[in-house]
DNA sequence: ATACGAACTTAACACTGTTAAGTAATTATT
DNA sequence: AATAATTACTTAACAGTGTTAAGTTCGTAT
């Protein structure tokens, strides 16, 4: 019988390594101090994540699903498409500016990290474009919003709002410019390219 | 006298760096390989930068410069607003996508690695933005663009066109998505925004 | 009591950024 | 011509990294 139960360690092992990530970042997280903040050895990880990418990944999952109830926990999502969209677009880059560490692995991952991400976990991480995609049809059957392709412009709205959290959480933004006026005009060209 | 020019190697380590950060991404690049490629030991380096994110910061301030040039090229810049804009649209998203490691550590790069970049380099890279806000401005002077603040509309443009490159570079817009559709529609939701 | 399996550990490897001490070539001084 | 100082490198060393291989300990099955 094993000494602990195993998921019970797999799970200590991603709730540090988030807490972790969430801390220090990306850049500062290390099998060893991971390991050191578990109380086991660094290779006890390998047991339960193939590597360090391995273990990110779910993390990355679980953030998406995070994310996911979030933006499904709007009020009235589909019956009021216009008030929604600027909710989503409000929890969206909370979500972000939050957890900045957690967001950058979720969305700025090096492609050669996320070489072995499973395609089932990019399936459900496209599930909160969905949601986007899913208020801007509402509105368009309801004539809030202008014809057209949805998730493409649903795509087109995660983009300002994805280089919105971006350039903030990598403070690149000019300190004359007061982040929450340039949420709000963010906001408000994805308003009106959507045609609400 | 010294054994070489020390502009000589510095302009060398320079220009191999951002030669192999371009090939490899910065998180492949390192002091021993920039050493071995220009056939110096890695602790030379240490003589004409005093750490590597100095040396990232060099290439850093050569890429806005880079960048500039690019947009200050467009011909009509501010006498046909309208054009202009786009076009600076465009300069900027190829400049992204056909260099994105590059890309990367000039707009992505985690704060704590800029925490020592000079303050009169964030001037010159923001000379960029004021391009932007330049064309702007001359095109609300032509009533070709609605009225309201210009760099706060720059900004705003450019969150879109980083989210756009950002999400391209980290290869996570869905491959149901055309990247020319999605660029079109961004430019799209620009324009529109800022009144054209 | 013994064998086996599970869940860890330690040992080891090749790599990293950086500092300190050492070396060789060049220049300046006597 | 000999010596000292300076410059521009080098090597040695350090503490850290991700990962693999071999070893150890504990619990279970026979």
């Amino acid at each position: 019988m094993a000494r602990t139960s195993g998921t019970n360690l797999r799970r200590e092992i991603l709730d540090t390594t988030r807490r972790l990530l969430i801390q220090d970042g990306y850049q500062n997280l290390s099998m060893r101090k991971i390991a050191n903040a578990i109380g086991y050895s660094a290779t006890s990880i390998y047991l339960y994540f193939e590597n360090k990418d391995n273990l990110v990944h779910a993390l990355i999952d679980e953030g998406m699903e995070k994310m996911q109830q979030l933006l499904l926990g709007i009020d009235n999502l589909l019956t009021d498409p216009l008030k929604a969209l600027r909710e989503l677009c409000n929890r969206y880059v909370a979500f972000g500016l939050e957890n900045p560490e957690y967001y950058e692995v979720m969305f700025q991952l090096h492609p050669a990290r996320m070489a072995r991400y499973p395609v089932e976990k990019y399936r459900k991480a496209r599930k909160n474009l969905e949601v986007f995609r899913d208020v801007i049809e509402a509105g368009q059957r309801m004539s809030l919003f202008r014809e057209g392709d949805a998730l493409l412009k649903a795509t087109a709205v995660w983009t300002s709002l994805h280089g919105l959290v971006s350039l903030l959480i990598a403070q690149r933004v000019d300190q004359q410019i007061a982040p929450e006026d340039l949420q709000e005009r963010v906001f408000d060209q994805v308003v009106a390219f959507v045609g609400g």
